[in-house]
DNA sequence: CATGAATGAGGCTTCATTCAT
DNA sequence: TATGAATGAAGCCTCATTCAT
């Protein structure tokens, strides 16, 4: 038998490393050399497990976003169908979520002349909320929301409240108390007037 | 003598230039040649009249932070303190609010390693929020909104809000319809449940 | 009358303010916008008073030549034909002799390509030593020197030694006191075993 | 495996095409391209072995100190503590030696803001004036030259006379024939009235 | 599979110079 | 006479990529 090199755990050391290079250089700074010394390989072995620099950041992005939604299942796991605890496992308060929004926040720039990735980008939009709508349901099953509520519309509410908080609180933390945020979801539900 | 030119106005030339350029193609892709030529300028005019490209765009910034508070002056000048037609304003809705929020947008990842900028768009958001309280104490004094507001709170929310919804109508405005825009700030506002 | 400027006087005050740039940060490191700036000028009138930048620094060259040789016909003028005196003003011990070794060292590789520059520099190598071997003759005729001194091959000898001394103690003041300069030229003289 | 390439040696063939590139046409006018073309090489890859062109610089100067260096050691080894072959070996009469006083000459006037380079040139001085000093002291004890010289004044002297022969043989050579030379080397010595 | 070598393109910046006023 | 504006060339360096081993 050859030596066999598990490709995807390869591509996946590589998204960690670029993922906290990001989230410390950001994005514009990011080269694949650096990558690969961060991660301790050749320069030319990240181009062998990634066609090109550009299908590198797409692996990186859809790594994030998987962890991402890792988190959300996981808080779900834990807390059951708590929109509050579930929005907030989405945002920037740990080191790993920050790396999702850096590469998140710093795609957008790509997408400018990148349509494939807009459309991806576009598409984890609506991913995210129909996750985000289906917790909703959850809730309501569960008496912990009123019955009647519009679980398409309060997503579309909460999605885009979360993209607005999560990008001001990865740029400036220092502004963003856990209470406040918690108080800005909880209003967003209705929870609280 | 010599010809005197108004370096300002040459300033927000290339500024103008500039911000159409990243809203067509990403920041990422611009580079200080393309700037010139789109300008009709040479190369070496843009390093006369700025000493850098981190410069440049930080005057191309603000020049896009001065036009977008300008587009909000405009809207109160029209409508008063109205509250909904100043979001509007600032929204990604017209080619020039457009550009805004795309520089916006991609500074956000120069920021990661540069305090300055990061400290400045740290700053460009709490100037966002007191302008919005004033907008919003204003619509209470004029009886458009109910006595006993939380201001600051709710200009907090709002800021945050028109944050999210600027990314996602900027990336996929085939996604939000005026009516939905006009929904959530409403609702955010407090006039329709 | 029209408003007259004394030329020479203009290139003489361009010709001081570039001789100090040198001495400070090298003549590789000079550019005319910096000669023009420390001079109070534009840059366009040093254009104006000099073709060229070569033009300017063989103007300068010429003009630090000149003082040198004026601080010789000082010496000769306050000691007589004293040798050791003459040689001590032409060593870069002054800050004024220092910008004269300044530019001639770095002249040489400019003469490189140069061949005007190459033999006006040798042609002036050939001047220092026929005024070196007056002032031997004067000495002689003096009595200072002993009689049937061959001034010419004196000369040559000196002008060799002052030329590395001059080097050495430009760049290495240090390993130079004053004394060891002296011994080496009265060595040289036979003033001294 | 990877072609393996001796970087030493890569670095020697610039640092040769680097000498001849400056004795040609100075110092002033090199520049990495005509450096890397001269070579056969691209202009990266010259990068790729100096981490820059300063970098690069002095790789050259020291190799043209070992080369020169290396030159006397031949002369020891043909002639014994021959202080006048010593001597002639380092003078540029030679398209090798030629070379090591181009360069020397002409990092002088980068030594001015250079001070790591300063202190190299100067450390360079006296480990030549050692290096004179000891066949000083091995002529002594062979019996060419007097008991009791002082061998740390001669070298002194001896190296500050080939300073000044040096600068004057490289760019006047037609003025100096090698018997004129030699009489001046002789004459500092002793040998000769 | 993995590597260091090598490349060509392009980045930003600076310079000496000329032009129009 | 004197100026700021403007230019084109060229500088060094870095990058993503491909090649030969």
């Amino acid at each position: 038998m050859p030596r066999i090199v598990d490709h995807q755990q390869r591509r996946d050391a590589v998204a960690r490393v670029a993922l906290s290079l990001i989230v410390e250089h950001g994005l514009d700074a990011l080269t694949v050399r650096k990558v690969a010394r961060a991660a301790g390989f050749s320069t030319a072995i990240v181009s062998h497990y990634f066609a090109d620099k550009r299908q590198m950041l797409l692996y990186v992005y859809r790594f994030a976003v998987l962890r991402a939604a890792g988190q959300v299942r996981d808080a779900l796991d834990a807390h059951g169908h708590d929109v509050v605890a579930c929005l907030e496992a989405l945002l920037p308060l740990t080191p790993q979520s920050r790396e999702y929004w850096a590469i998140w926040l710093a795609l957008w720039d790509w997408s400018t002349s990148d349509p494939e990735l807009s459309a991806e980008q576009n598409l984890q939009v609506r991913n995210a909320r129909q996750m985000v709508a289906a917790v909703v349901e959850g809730a309501v099953a569960e008496g912990r929301l009123p019955a009647g509520t519009d679980s398409a519309m309060l997503a579309r509410r909460l999605v885009t409240m979360t993209n607005g908080l999560a990008v001001q609180i990865l740029f400036d933390p220092a502004d963003w108390s856990r209470e406040q945020i918690r108080d800005v979801i909880r209003y967003e539900i209705g929870l609280r007037s």
